[in-house]
DNA sequence: TCCAAGTGATTGACGTGTCATCTATGTCCC
DNA sequence: GGGACATAGATGACACGTCAATCACTTGGA
């Protein structure tokens, strides 16, 4: 079965698939810009610092935190490695499993967060959160759920296409 | 004025936050994956060829094109010298602004654009739109412009802050 | 016991994006 | 004409993310 004319995009999906990606655009490099103006952090360093702030003893299993937040070992990896340059985080050996590792937030880590936090959260507010409507938060947030399930579970290519 | 308490995020407003940013990792991720695998273009490949596919004579100004992309000058300069060396686009003088080029699509670039097409459409359609429903675009669609409207405009910073 | 396979995590190379800076040209106005 | 200033675009340094390869350790047989 070859041939088959592509399913283009109708209007209204060109429309909703183009917003989505210039709003995409455009709130995550203002929000980026607000973040390492206010509190000189990357957007993935303030992910890091708040899951780990989080976390029961302020330190989680390296692929845990991976998983947590979606990332990939690798990403992580060198993440934690300019972090820890830094003096963010530490990371610690594991007794159980002489393979694991354990990232734990520092002290200047967490002043570091603690003082990000609030800014943060208003440029979120600001450019985002507070222009929507409750309704329009409760679709996106099913919507979102919805692309995130598929993805997460099975990221198989073109079903059929085999 | 000091010492705002800050308004941290509800339930709800945390939710679709959440859900965004982990849909927007998660399908950014597979797309850019699929049109890697399927073409061997990366993400913004795509929008530079696609962009300049739809233009006139295939050609744009480098500055409308940046504009028209919502990229910044440097990112597209970079971007373009890539892809020139790729052979899918090529830089011209343009005669009435000493200062100004113009972006041309190649022929291999019109015919890459063209074999990219299909796939990346059904690769959208697979992980996003086919997903949602007519409800759920619309919606999405009209957030993503009231974001974008704002953004867009005035990028200025905490307003009462100064 | 010993090795093959699996798993946790890191590394290197490379493409990408940002900011700040720079070059070249155009524009305004004295 | 000749600055001052704006504009178009390119560039360098650096942070980020991906993939593939690698290292170190663990596990599960034979």
């Amino acid at each position: 079965m070859t041939g088959q004319e592509p399913q283009w995009l109708t209007d209204r999906e060109q429309r909703a698939w183009q917003a989505y990606r210039r709003m995409f655009l455009l709130l995550n490099a203002q929000i980026s810009r607000d973040l390492q103006h206010d509190s000189k952090l990357s957007d993935p360093d303030y992910d890091v610092l708040s899951n780990l702030g989080a976390a029961p003893d302020r330190r989680r299993r390296v692929s845990e935190l991976a998983d947590r937040m979606l990332w990939s070992r690798s990403r992580l990896s060198h993440h934690l490695a300019r972090m820890e340059q830094r003096g963010l985080v530490v990371r610690e050996g594991v007794a159980t499993d002489g393979r694991g590792a354990v990232v734990a937030l520092t002290d200047q880590g967490m002043r570091t967060l603690d003082a990000a936090a609030p800014a943060h959260v208003a440029s979120v507010r600001r450019h985002f959160i507070d222009l929507l409507s409750p309704a329009q938060l409760d679709v996106l947030a099913e919507l979102g759920e919805t692309v995130v399930e598929r993805l997460a579970s099975g990221p198989t290519s073109a079903p059929g296409t085999d």
